[in-house]
DNA sequence: TGTAAAATATTAAAAAGGCAACGATTTACG
DNA sequence: CGTAAATCGTTGCCTTTTTAATATTTTACA
């Protein structure tokens, strides 16, 4: 069963690589079925953070959300912009320190957020599949450490 | 254990909020740790894949890397573009089918790619850490899965 | 207190990504 | 055969993201 040795041991797919894979395939395919709802998926990110804190929290500054989500700066406030267009968040300066401005939910956006959990939820079920054989709890903690800084 | 059933429940975060969320961070350091190559994410993909396919195999065509990363065909194009650009990629016709063009690694690529992946790995043994409950076997073979075309 | 340093969000300019349409080649099949 | 349909890759155009610089407010501390 052995193979020469003069031909190259092809590189094997990385954990690094398969994550990166998983997760273009998932965006992918959830930026389709958002499409309907008129939202991207990073928007539908930043509304269901928002939706996920409660509307008595009083809202999520840039700072917050950029760090939660992993979403540069710049590009959050792009964001926000269009969200902001489509009346589904409002800004509101932060009472304690006015260089802040936190984003808050509207009714018409509390809305959306619920209707893309749903199309989330179905996309959940795909993937639950996927993982049969894992204990989604171990999976769930160990994402959520993955997704925290990983030390620059 | 009850909460006051009028706080709103805050919406739990999900598993695949959870991917995304990973992989945006996976992919930010990647990309620092990249810089200094001279690549960025996509790139070192795409040289990857070429060395995991071995010199000897002729290549891979547009689609067969679309495909196989998740990238659409435009942005690939890009990326094979500024990859030329760099000398670490040539294009050349395939013998068979006039329609494709088949990639290859240039020496510089090859040794890009080999550089890229030690970092990877580096990468790899930050991540691994987090996964230790997991039997990554399982883990891998759970995301390749996932990686697949999820039922558009 | 006053001033330098840090933190927060935004803007401007450059780079990258995505959709629609196109030319070129191959396949299907009448 | 010959033509219609499908496949493959690229290009044009517009949207989105990224990087660097900026204005504003707060914090640290001399």
């Amino acid at each position: 069963m052995d193979r020469p040795p003069d031909s190259a041991d092809p590189a094997p797919e990385t954990l690094t690589e398969l994550i990166l894979r998983a997760s273009a395939q998932v965006s992918s395919t959830l930026g389709i079925r958002l499409k309907p709802l008129g939202v991207q998926v990073d928007e539908m990110r930043v509304l269901h953070a928002l939706n996920a804190t409660g509307s008595a929290a009083g809202g999520l500054s840039m700072t917050e959300l950029s760090e939660a989500l992993v979403i540069g700066g710049p590009t959050l406030t792009r964001i926000a912009d269009r969200l902001v267009s489509e009346n589904l968040v409002y800004r509101a300066p932060d009472p304690h320190d006015r260089r802040r401005v936190r984003l808050h939910l509207t009714d018409t956006g509390a809305a959306c957020a619920a209707e893309a959990a749903e199309i989330v939820a179905d996309m959940q079920q795909l993937l639950t599949a996927r993982f049969a054989e894992l204990d989604l709890d171990d999976l769930s903690s160990a994402l959520a450490r993955t997704a925290s800084p990983l030390k620059d």
